[in-house]
DNA sequence: TATGTAAGGACGGTTGCCTAACAAATGTGA
DNA sequence: TCACATTTGTTAGGCAACCGTCCTTACATA
């Protein structure tokens, strides 16, 4: 035996396993602090050091950092009455700052918003950015977030912004086609500009990081579909967002739904429609809302409901495999209710069901987003929580 | 605003971020060292700190503890002649401790091998396992794991055990149908039984954990998809194993892959098969190595060929939206190579591209393993290096 | 009124990292 | 040839953050 490397391994040690110094220790136990605030409600000391594993001398530790930053605040004794001195509960002041969100998947104009931390919204402002593109989209959306960050009575966490395009995890924009952005850093130069934290995704992994945060998510992970001019999916596991290799995971909407060598059975869907990537039969070209809404226009309600059956149908053969391989307990929906949420959605559940094996198919859920249309803005917000407080 | 929760938040905190003691903190460097010092051969204490970003000082403690143990050993000065003082090397010492691991894949015998932590196997049994069930096939397994403890020249580093079924991360069996277990703590009774530390998990999960670790992956993610008497898949993302809401991640065999209602082109995969779990058409009644011996049976090399084909074609529909929705940047093929590396290869990965957009398509690869039959037994003992060591 | 229980704070101890400084071993250039 | 720069690995001192233990406070109950 020489001293040589033990064996061939040709793959470089990759996910390089930052250092863990003391202050990180005590920053993840300050998240898991916030964290249980921010779903369980105001708390004691002794709840959070239950709860999170510490002991209580630490939690009260960290409460008292917290306090002294505003973060948190006493809110009295707690009211139940039991044995021993009464707990002084803690909560977060979910009314002591504010988000900034900014949602550009539309097109025509940027949608931003100021958010409690709660979730809800305080302040809207939009601006046009149809025909903007690069430096100019840029100069756009920071004049937006400026406008936002002025307008928010309390001070802002963070800055978060959902868009379109394939986007690292640390916010630098591979390619937004729509924008004519290209390799662009856009977190770093909008947290330059602003100087405030900013956060950026694609906005179908923020429609997920929404829906699991704020929405009704029931196991540990979910797939958000997000149905609109195309289709985007987000998938998060163990409350982690999928990034995929390239950073390109969740681009679902160019997947074949619809191939003329499978589909034969009266061609229900036509012929595979050409599709703007330039293949054909791709999930797009039947399930965007515009394919969809060309498809039922003029129908009797009858044939309309048959037609978007045969849409969901397909929608659920391309899911099957998905939902199977990562053992997914739960798949949403986005988009307009009208289109989606009934015989399409039915469909799709049933070929969903139909296609995979019995523990698959008897827990799954296919069903509708339990946001509204501020699902993308929430999402954004949910990158400043995550990113500034650790909580998701 | 008053004290109660800020909003409906109807999901309970999950992935109860464990907290972190310095002692983790110490573990965790110290797996980065041992990572490094695995995937890069010997290093000076030097190099270590600049690769893991921590202090010399730091390494130097935690490489003397190291030295200890007994994991590395020094391995005199570098011979390059550099300026400054010449670096003494440290390296894993690969030859001071084995890995026991088993694979439970097979329904007849269960194979054993005492094996390096390079890999390489050093000792091999096996036993009869066919129609052993329950306590009695523990039994088997109990005493196949200290004839090989036995064996070992050297102390053993743990056992690894690679079994069908559905597995929790932490080893319990929660149903292995033809062993008949249920709800079965299997690395638990295993490691009170053998004094060793136990790690179990699905057959098709360590053969991904294998291909990721001692194979030639490239990427940060890959599937392994097992062909044998059924179909398995394991999928790596981000160095982790996917696990899945229900433990169940990587149930691709039950995916329907034959549907009559789609399939009319000549029929040429036949009528949907009936499918032992009840349901017809599944990924398992063509890609099984039954299944395509059966159909591939007293047919010329070239009906042969297009047989295969037709089954591959239909196995890259099935991974086209896996492979989207991931971003996965492999899939790696485990099985007979004379059915599945030629034209059902090739098939499958035409149709894989043919029906993903460009970003996925452009770059996916499907590949045979890049491991022998021990692809398996490796994987288990990677379950022990990753599980005691850290290193993956 | 006495007792048990629970909350929260104060104090000391341990772990494990960092910075700074230093000794040893080598190459480099005047 | 000799001083000096360079790199390695070690020693010493200090800081951050955790834990366990003990204490006071404050209530419920018998």
């Amino acid at each position: 035996m020489t001293a040589d490397a033990p064996h061939a391994l040709r793959r470089p040690p990759l996910r390089p396993t930052r250092k863990v110094l003391p202050e990180h220790t005590r920053a993840h136990h300050r998240s898991m602090v916030l964290q249980h605030l921010f779903h369980s409600g105001p708390r004691s000391r002794a709840d959070l050091a239950r709860a999170t594993g510490l002991t209580r001398v630490t939690v009260s530790d960290l409460v008292s950092s917290l306090l002294t930053e505003g973060l948190v605040s006493e809110l009295g004794v707690r009211a139940e009455g039991r044995v021993g001195k009464p707990a002084t509960l803690v909560g977060l002041r979910t009314d002591a700052f504010s988000i900034v969100a900014v949602d550009l998947a539309d097109d025509e104009r940027m949608h931003g918003a100021v958010l409690e931390l709660s979730g809800t919204v305080r302040e809207r402002r939009s601006a046009q950015v149809q025909g903007l593109t690069g430096a100019a989209a840029v100069e756009a959306l920071t004049s937006l977030c400026r406008e936002l960050a002025g307008a928010s009575p309390l001070p802002v966490l963070g800055v978060g912004v959902g868009s379109p395009g394939v986007i690292t995890p640390d916010g630098c924009v591979v390619q937004a086609p729509n924008r004519g952005w290209y390799d662009l850093p856009l977190a770093a130069r909008l947290t330059e500009e602003l100087g405030l934290p900013v956060h950026v995704a694609n906005d179908a992994n923020t429609a997920a990081l929404g829906e699991f945060t704020y929405g009704d998510a029931t196991g540990g992970g979910l797939m958000v579909l997000t149905v609109g001019g195309g289709v985007g999916a987000g998938i998060v596991l163990d409350g982690v967002l999928v990034h995929g290799d390239s950073h390109a995971a969740g681009e679902l909407g160019h997947v074949t739904a619809v191939d003329e060598r499978d589909d034969v059975d009266g061609a229900p869907l036509g012929r595979p429609a050409p599709c703007a990537c330039g293949r054909t039969g791709c999930l797009e070209t039947v399930l965007s809302v515009p394919a969809i809404r060309r498809r039922v226009e003029g129908l009797t309600p009858d044939d309309a409901a048959a037609a978007l059956a045969q849409v969901g149908r397909r929608l659920g053969i391309v899911l099957a495999p998905v939902v199977s391989a990562l053992n997914l307990p739960e798949v949403v929906l986005r988009g307009p209710r009208e289109l989606l949420d009934g015989p399409l959605r039915e469909a799709a559940l049933a070929a969903l069901r139909e296609r995979t094996m019995p523990v698959i198919s008897g827990t799954v859920q296919l069903r509708m987003t339990s946001l509204d249309e501020d699902g993308a803005l929430s999402g954004a917000a949910v990158l400043v929580l995550s990113g500034q407080l650790g909580v998701t």
